[in-house]
RNA sequence: GGGCCUUUAGCUCAGUUGGUUAGAGCGCACGCCUGAUAAGCGUGAGGUGCCUGGUUCAACUCCAGGAAGGCCCA
């Protein structure tokens, strides 16, 4: 007879091997089908709302791995809330304006772009946005995230694009909006602005000049031994052309200057780390530092600008370096960066007096007209002639060239739009706010304090056409700018009608309201403002486009999840428009996340080779795994991810599948509602189970409280490993397998395996969410439950299963199991034994810890999984066995071997005073169960099967 | 160059307020099983706690300096 046959095996359709990339698709179409995300509104209105507001990623190209832990990470935010009592509605958005995509589309368009008007232009910017939208939004949904995809949010639309000219004009009626000079790059063959992003670094010859700045100021106070001596301040530039714009000399105010005689009574002052550098440029062998040069007593003395009789102060900068020059830095607020910068902070005069076209205006002496970089020789000569000119060479060095001319671009100052940071109070306000805000991790806070409080104004300006018109006219009278409470109003009507191409589609006659008419001069002819917006500003205003506009949402949202960079991109404009207009953050909290590096923890990119796809991963291992890989991670600080990595998740992604596979398995033939066996009847260990199982839930609660999905992670698959794996489920199956089917024994197993596995997936949604939902579908009992494991809650803490008394009997019987285990290892080395159920296990225990297991004794040969434990009584302990070990030191098992014959004690180091003998199990092994019974044999019928066995067969006849 | 941050076994992570021999799982090695089987179980070996100083009876933990890496500026 087939015993086997006799057997209750685990049987499930559940398949062990995932396949993940073919099973989730369907999983996906699924959720589609039955409308699940509408399903779980409808389930949860009325519950308190949880706003997790979505960052909008830009509308461009495909997803990167980045872009992938970002929105699964919000995805197991959403889902964790949503299955903790909350409502948790999730709308994704996109950002669609801007110059990444207006530049893709010039490039796409090449020359076609000169013949096109800015309407046309932008059409095609928007069916770029549109087609990525739609890429990137099939790209998440494979990702398993869930939300409102069919109704995203979008910045080019025109409700939005309405909202961003309202919050636009609450900056321009508060007075924060004031029009400024700041140097931007220009191309002056393309006569446009570039973004630095439309720059390209090629190599250039340019020339290389010193020029002497003789110093106004008398210092001798300071430095008497310069009494009486011509002092110069020497500067070293590139760009002869700026010197007429030259407004100051910068020095540092940390470095050390010398001034140095170099004959005739000259003393040139320099920073003394370019001292020898610069004499070598300029030729010069002999000269003698008179003096050290505290720059700090520097600061607002005056030279004589080398070109024309006015005067330049020399002011402090940290920008200034020692890697090339002279520690004198030439600075023309208008034709420099970090000129502009410090020039804004000594009130400096943008002055850049060069125009479209790149020739100087007509008032500049000497050079009225000429192209700029013609007049770098011109300028030179003019120096020369001067005499403030000491040295002329030329440099090959990088310089800025126009991405689509190739002709080298200059750094040129144009009237741009600010918010500023001042006169509304937007500072003060906006790092107000940011205490009213949780920061996680919490030095979020710094840093975004920091950010805020060293800003400067708000350019919100762009000279491009893809994007929202800044909304403001010149009066053609006397030119002064008009944006008013009824223009704002009436073209953000326009737009919320007709999109934001009407601003340059219609004339004044429709984007007017009627009667405008200037408040200075009363003229009646007015011209429309040609740029358009920072998308910052589009993005940063989502809070009142988004959240104010749709009802079932809140503001202030919840939470923003994003990449540590947005503390200066997202969360920061966000934070600065929502102070500006209604005084507090747009968000309560604020959560963070660190970039995805390679397996050294060194930065993704293509020339290093080591960039993943998340597209890949999906296709290789499944969207389950990347979902795993982001739940593995800590997220707060950089997210490592590799080959090495992926092999360890998919290994702990199949342990924590066999382990649902195995217990699907074994429910195979129950049925929890006919039949559980009530809690008090069931098995202690059972029971033990529940009351673990309970543990795993208060951890996994906590973890998801908190957003520390990794821990999630680890309590789950280490309860899979060592609760169910190490334990519980080894344990169990010789009574599920053996036991009558209908048995209490068996039934109060099951109860506890459906409990264990009903609170597994729950726990586990959030994180594997589709692999949840294919155990859901094969649990039993399948009519009664929620159509899907997500429109289900988490488990809580059942107190009813918890018992501290039997748990900590329980403890020390797990803490005994392992002495055993070492033991049977030993033995099995020994070749005493090969599977534990070969072995009879003769115990030993210390009297207090015999104490606390003896009202087990008859289970641990259950819970060893050998054929037979014997405990000895104190008084009965063979002398070798009673004898503590000769010394603590020796190594474990080595006190019994002085003793002769092949059974020798392990003696435990884990609880002291415990030894443990093993000893072939007596009797036949029986063929049903595999335990060695003396029984077996003794039918004569089964002659290979033990007396436990015989009578669940016997009962098996009758019921047959 | 500046601001913020990170650094614990090969990997992913734990480690209360400074206090015994720094933990877990995986991986690895060895063994068992073949009734979870492209599975399962057991045992074991792995750590200069990034480095260097300092404070302290005592430092992975506190302080200073440095290195490597990341984000944001310049």
């Amino acid at each position: 007879m087939d015993y086997k046959q006799t057997l209750n095996l685990p049987k499930t359709a559940f398949p062990m091997k995932a396949s993940l990339s073919q099973r989730e698709p369907e999983v996906l179409k699924r959720w589609q089908a039955i409308g699940l995300y509408g399903q779980i509104r409808e389930s949860s209105k009325g519950r308190p709302r949880f706003i997790l507001h979505d960052g909008p990623p830009y509308a461009n190209g495909n997803i990167h791995i980045g872009t992938a832990l970002n929105k699964i990470l919000k995805d197991m935010v959403i889902r964790s809330r949503q299955m903790n009592g909350s409502d948790a509605p999730y709308v994704p958005g996109w950002d669609c304006h801007g110059l990444p995509i207006e530049h893709q589309v010039d490039q796409e368009l090449g020359d076609k772009k000169k013949g096109m008007t800015r309407v046309e232009i932008r059409k095609q910017c928007r069916a770029y946005a549109e087609k990525y939208v739609e890429v990137q939004k099939e790209e998440f949904k494979r990702l398993g995230v869930l939300g409102e995809w069919d109704n995203p949010y979008l910045t080019m639309k025109h409700s939005y694009v309405a909202t961003i000219v309202r919050e636009f004009g609450k900056f321009a009626l508060d007075g924060s909006l004031f029009k400024s000079k700041k140097p931007i790059y220009w191309c002056s063959t393309c006569k446009t602005a570039l973004a630095e992003a439309e720059v390209e670094y090629e190599m250039r010859t340019s020339p290389s000049i010193y020029v002497k700045f003789p110093l106004v100021s008398d210092i001798s106070g300071d430095f008497p031994s310069l009494k009486g001596k011509k002092l110069y301040l020497i500067i070293w530039t590139t760009t002869p052309w700026t010197i007429p714009a030259n407004l100051a000399v910068a020095l540092h105010p940390a470095f050390e200057y010398v001034a140095v005689e170099i004959g005739r009574d000259e003393v040139f002052i320099m920073a003394r780390g370019l001292l020898e550098n610069t004499m070598e440029a300029l030729g010069i062998k002999e000269y003698e530092i008179l003096a050290q040069v505290d720059p700090m007593r520097l600061e607002h003395k005056l030279c004589y600008h080398p070109l024309y009789k006015r005067q330049s102060p020399v002011i402090l900068a940290r920008h200034v370096t020692l890697d090339a020059g002279t520690g004198c830095v030439h600075t023309a607020p208008g034709h420099g960066r970090e000129d502009y910068e410090v020039g804004l902070d000594y009130n400096l005069d943008i002055y850049s007096p060069v125009d479209d076209d790149g020739r100087f205006v007509y008032d500049v002496e000497f050079f009225a007209g000429m192209f700029v970089f013609d007049a770098n020789s011109a300028v030179m000569a003019k120096l020369a002639e001067l005499g403030t000119l000491i040295s002329k060479e030329s440099i090959e060095h990088t310089y800025p060239h126009c991405w689509r001319c190739k002709e080298p671009v200059i750094f040129r100052a144009t009237e741009q739009w600010f918010i500023s940071m001042e006169k509304a109070g937007l500072r003060q306000k906006a790092l107000r706010c940011i205490d009213q805000v949780t920061w996680i991790p919490a030095w979020g806070r710094d840093r975004i304090y920091g950010m805020i409080e060293n800003r400067p104004d708000w350019c919100i300006s762009r000279q491009r056409s893809w994007g929202v018109p800044i909304v403001a006219f010149y009066c053609k009278e006397c030119g002064k700018y008009l944006i008013t409470r009824e223009i704002i109003d009436h073209v953000s009507g326009l737009f919320e009608l007709h999109g934001a191409d009407i601003w340059f589609e219609a004339d004044n006659s429709v984007l007017l309201p009627e009667g405008t008419t200037c408040p200075e001069c009363k003229g009646n002819t007015f011209e429309k403002e040609e740029d358009i917006l920072d998308v910052w500003f589009d993005s940063g205003v989502s809070h009142t486009a988004v959240l104010e506009s749709r009802d079932y949402l809140t503001w202030p949202a919840d939470m923003y999840l994003e990449g540590s960079d947005q503390h200066r991109g997202w969360f920061h404009s966000a934070l600065l428009t929502a102070a500006g207009t209604r005084g507090r953050a747009p968000y309560e909290s604020v959560l963070t996340h660190g970039f995805v590096v390679d397996g050294k923890g060194e930065k993704m990119s293509k020339s290093k080779g080591n960039v993943i796809a998340p597209s890949e991963i999906i296709n290789r291992y499944g969207g389950e795994i990347l979902r795993l890989w982001v739940a593995a991670s800590d997220y707060q600080d950089d997210v490592r991810i590799s080959e090495k990595i992926l092999k360890q998740l998919t290994d702990a992604y199949r342990r924590i599948r066999n382990t649902s596979r195995f217990i699907l398995g074994n429910l195979g033939d129950f049925d929890p509602e006919a039949d559980a066996i009530p809690y008090r009847n069931m098995l202690e260990i059972d029971r033990f189970a529940l009351h673990r199982l309970q543990g795993l839930v208060r951890q996994a609660r906590a973890a998801y409280d908190s957003f520390e999905f990794h821990a999630v992670y680890h309590d789950l698959y280490n309860y899979c490993t060592l609760d169910l794996g190490a334990f519980y489920l080894d344990v169990l199956k010789d009574r599920l397998y053996t036991s009558p089917a209908t048995s209490t024994v068996r039934r109060s197993a099951q109860t506890a395996l459906n409990t264990i596995l009903d609170t597994m997936v729950r726990l586990m949604a959030p994180i594997l969410s589709f692999t949840a939902e294919e155990v859901w579908a094969h649990m039993p009992g399948t009519d009664v439950r929620s159509a899907s494991v997500h429109l289900t809650q988490l488990p809580e803490v059942n107190e009813t299963f918890l018992d501290d008394e039997l748990a900590g009997r329980w403890e020390s019987i797990l803490l005994l199991r392992g002495e055993v285990s070492k033991a049977l290892e030993e033995a099995r080395g020994q070749k005493i034994v090969g599977h534990a159920l070969d072995a009879a296990v003769t115990l030993s225990l210390p009297e207090e810890f015999g104490a606390v297991v003896k009202p087990n004794a008859d289970e641990l040969r259950t819970v060893f999984i050998v054929s037979r434990v014997n405990i000895l009584a104190g008084e009965e302990l063979p002398a070798r066995l009673a004898s503590p070990p000769a010394s603590p030191e020796r190594e474990r098992g080595r006190a019994g071997e002085s003793v002769a014959g092949r059974s020798d004690a392990y003696r435990s180091t884990g609880i002291p005073g415990l030894a443990v003998r093993i000893d072939p199990a007596p009797g036949e092994k029986c063929e049903r169960c595999w335990i060695h019974d003396r029984s077996v044999g003794a039918d004569g019928l089964h002659k290979t099967i033990c007396a436990r066995c015989l009578k669940v067969l016997k009962a098996g006849e009758r019921v047959m």
